[in-house]
RNA sequence: CGGGGCGUGGCGCAGGCCGGUAGCGCGCCUGGUUUGGGACCAGGAGGUCGCCGGUUCAAAUCCGGCCGCCCCGACCA
């Protein structure tokens, strides 16, 4: 009978489901290397899909890609306080080469920040410099304890980029710009809604001034960190030196950013969308569009029907639609069916003889839906299905998150309760006090995940703390998170 | 590093207490019949039972040590 078992349900054990997914649907493998991935072919498409993406909305925006290198001289790590505090124990250090110890040990990068201040130094001298505005799509390695595929390994992929600006605001407002364009990559590709805002000291990069970041909410109600972005102030310019000279003459200090995302958003692509059956992704991510699936009972049928599937893919083909036929003799269209779901293939035409006959095919979508479309304008019916598709999953991840939101929460013994209880993002006053957050994860492993921007506010604003009862200063988003 | 689980054909597992040289389901290969939600028949390939050592006439099984993986926690995107 079947031919691959079921997954392990969601509601049964959540990790084991995501495992079996991101296995199921052949994203990726565990390598013999401990806490490194294999991205394989499936998983990989989706990160090239996300990279083109945002590759052109930095350039739209202005940015350039360039290459630092891998390796980083472990002196130029110590030169941010801050910097080395936060990345020395997460560091790979390379000490041999060519078979003779290295003079100087070489850290393999964990963020380039250090290596292209270095860089910025020498290339910056006049205000008409700048901007300097840079990115690089690279691997980085941070030697974690506890790793998870593709939501944090040892070895990763990411695109870090590099601002340097003349004065504080520009910079401001180029951290700012880049959350804008994470939140809509978020958005409007991955169909994964965010709420955007800004880090508390405990949760800011080390070495910035400001992070901000995009936080969405998983399936199992813990959130995830999906990208942030840094305003670094003067931190690294004063460690690197990369003055300029001003309009007036003086040397000034330049103001930078930078700003990150991951392989860690395909783990959230799983982690919003999928269901019990395998992987749903959404189609402007997904790496086939459409499988084909020829249904037959005669011969006779059979050349008709895998005509007719041909003809349907070379036009889906024609119009930019990636499709596939499967037309594997011996294997039953309903195991066909549930192979193709669990690879988050969001579409299936199903084409038989009575389709043939009259001259239409059977659309169903993977997150449920079954009508029948006419063979000739085969390709808009799916795109207009794929749009459909596109904005349901932005919208039913919408839904989920704002049912699992709860505002307005008031004492210490209300949030312990809802954060021990099944809660998602718990909105809350706070009073600014490190010393609340840190006892609210003592007592519940919640976080603030965010001190959420204005349109994510509650109306009214909170009034107290919702830990000590003082005065709120802001409000906050509390959660679980990844 | 602490707690829990687990290492047996590609995948999932049984066998282990009561040692006798390995079995089941799925997948894979060949042929045939099949195909509108996980097909069936026949034949076949594939495993030094994680590694090292010990006990024994004989070890997947008993004893000792080691390694690895997954999950939960402490660190983090």
């Amino acid at each position: 009978m079947s031919s691959e078992q079921a997954l392990t349900t969601r509601a049964a054990d959540f990790s084991a489901w995501y495992n079996e997914v991101v296995m199921r649907a052949e994203l990726a493998d565990y390598s013999p290397v401990r806490g490194c991935m294999v991205i394989r072919p499936r998983g990989y498409r989706i990160w090239e899909l996300m990279q083109r993406a945002l590759d052109d909305m930095f350039k739209a925006a202005g940015h350039e890609n360039a290459y630092f290198p891998l390796f980083i001289p472990q002196s130029f790590l110590a030169k941010e306080a801050a910097h080395v505090a936060g990345f020395a124990p997460q560091t790979a250090v390379v000490t041999h080469g060519g078979g003779k110890e290295l003079e100087e040990p070489l850290v393999v990068r964990p963020t380039s920040e250090t290596i292209i201040y270095a860089m910025f130094a020498k290339w910056i001298q006049s205000y008409r410099d700048l901007p300097v505005l840079l990115n690089q799509w690279v691997n980085i390695v941070r030697w974690e304890m506890r790793t998870r595929l593709f939501l944090r390994t040892t070895e990763f992929l990411w695109q870090e980029g590099h601002t340097a600006h003349a004065t504080a605001e520009e910079a401001e407002t180029e951290a700012r710009l880049i959350l804008g364009i994470y939140r809509r990559f978020a958005e409007e590709w991955m169909a994964m809604p965010v709420i955007t805002g800004i880090k508390t000291d405990s949760e800011k990069f080390a070495g910035a001034v400001r992070t901000y970041a995009i936080e969405a909410l998983m399936q199992d109600n813990r959130a995830l960190q999906a990208g942030t972005s840094h305003h670094l102030g003067q931190n690294f310019a004063r460690a690197f030196e990369v003055r300029y000279q001003t309009m007036a003459g003086d040397m000034e200090y330049v103001w930078s950013t930078s700003w990150g995302v991951s392989t860690r958003l395909i783990g959230g692509l799983v982690m919003t969308h999928s269901d019990d059956r395998g992987l749903v992704c959404p189609p402007r991510l997904a790496p086939l569009h459409v499988v084909i699936v020829p249904i037959w009972k005669s011969d006779t049928d059979r050349q008709g029907v895998l005509e007719a599937a041909q003809r349907a893919l070379q036009a889906l083909a024609d119009a930019g639609i990636s499709a596939q036929v499967d037309d594997r003799d011996a294997v039953k269209p309903g195991a066909k069916y549930y192979h193709w779901e669990a690879r988050g293939v969001p579409v299936r035409l199903e084409i038989g003889p009575r389709d043939v006959a009259q001259g239409q095919a059977v659309l169903a979508r993977r997150a449920g839906g079954k009508s029948t479309v006419p063979l000739t304008g085969l390709p808009a019916a799916v795109r207009e299905a794929m749009d459909q598709i596109q904005a349901a999953l932005l919208e039913a991840a919408r839904e989920r998150r704002e049912a699992n939101s709860v505002r307005q929460v008031r004492g210490k013994r209300e949030l312990i309760d809802l954060m021990n209880g099944s809660a998602g993002l718990v909105y809350a006053g706070y009073c600014g006090d490190a010393a609340c957050e840190t006892a609210v994860k003592e007592e519940t492993k919640a976080t603030i995940r965010v001190l959420p921007d204005e349109e994510f506010r509650s109306s009214p604003a909170p009034a107290t703390c919702v830990w000590c009862g003082r005065p709120a200063v802001t409000e906050a988003v509390w959660a679980k998170a990844y």
